[in-house]
DNA sequence: GCACTTGATGCGCGCCACGCAAGTTTGTGG
DNA sequence: CCACAAACTTGCGTGGCGCGCATCAAGTGC
């Protein structure tokens, strides 16, 4: 994962598809949620310097090349859990960690607001948060000792995690807002780990 | 809703987009999961007796038309759980709403798994699930007294008991599986409202 | 160095979303 | 019963896009 720890193709690819997936996400923040259409393949690639073709050996639509970065961030969600001390409760776990990967560092408000309250990218955005469901739900597994392939509740935890943090970051994002991100997740998880009201 | 609450317009379009929506679930099916690319705009449309251009008047994405059953079913949350009595519990209540919802009739497996494990549907099939979270989330507040715009417990539940119900069809369709639905989705749902191992 | 693997690029094809402008059906008021 | 208006369907044309295929260039292991 570290950069060193690779050779120099997969350094370079990592660093295209970095390049492609920021070109894409500015963009589009540029033209709003509004003016997406306007983003075109050949804009985003030749941002990105790099050929129309080459554009889509890596990412198959405009919408997967804008969310990449969202969803890279949601694969995270697993190892940045098992990062956390083992003897630690699940709940405690579970919070320290999405606050610690969804908050360093604050996450960009035109970004997130592009990816999440614009129509067009509402599949590509929905798969990148849950991207973290796979991952979560494997590390929760086995820091609770459940056995994924009959528990039901790893999953279902991974998937209220996963959901609390979009409902965060609704709220983050609404007007008038001023709380941190890392205090509406805080909130947000809080409520998803009693389903009672707060 | 029902039919004959509606003008010959309204049914007419109902049934034009129904038709629409069964024929590309339908031919989605036949060619399974792997074969997606074969179903043809040019086919669905044909299938339901009406022109491509007028499929594209109902649907903007052969995706969207596939998932579209599921989406309705979707929607239909809010007032499931609003048609629960007023007294009962909301883990209770949503329970029986959700079972009511999604296993009348028991689903039809081989569209599930068409919808749920098609790489290229997984964006649309996110968006047919979340699409109960805004409904249920706003039955949810009216049943609590909660204020939407502040407190973030609606609409966290309501993403939990959506992710819940996601985990639940997928666990229902692995192989192996002899229990119903409806047994399934329990199991699950409770899991989301208890957020501890089961 | 040298053969080999892997990624980048150009070209071309088939498909698709959608604006536009008829043509056709449905609802309404005289 | 009829004409008129609103709404839906359809055909056509256009601009993009996804992707297979063949070729070229860069990186890698011996």
């Amino acid at each position: 994962m570290n950069d060193d720890a690779m050779d120099l193709r997969a350094r370079n690819k990592r660093a295209t598809r970095d390049a492609i997936s920021n070109a894409a996400l500015r963009l589009a923040i540029e033209q709003g949620p509004s003016g997406l259409a306007l983003v075109r393949v050949q804009d985003i690639a030749s941002a990105a310097g790099v050929s129309p073709r080459t554009y889509n050996n890596y990412f198959s639509s405009r919408e997967e090349a804008i969310c990449a970065l969202q969803a890279d961030q949601s694969r995270r969600a697993g190892q940045a859990l098992r990062a956390r001390p083992a003897g630690e409760p699940l709940e405690q776990a579970v919070v320290a960690a999405m606050v610690e990967l969804y908050t360093d560092p604050e996450p960009d408000r035109a970004g997130l607001r592009m990816i999440m309250s614009t129509p067009e990218l509402e599949g590509e955005a929905l798969k990148a948060f849950t991207m973290a469901e796979g991952p979560l739900a494997e590390a929760i597994a086995a820091r609770t000792g459940a056995d994924p392939a009959r528990d039901l509740f790893p999953a279902v935890t991974a998937a209220s995690v996963a959901g609390a943090v979009r409902v965060a970051g609704r709220h983050w994002l609404a007007p008038g807002n001023t709380d941190s991100f890392a205090a509406v997740l805080t909130r947000a998880l809080s409520c998803a780990f009693r389903a009672t009201p707060s």
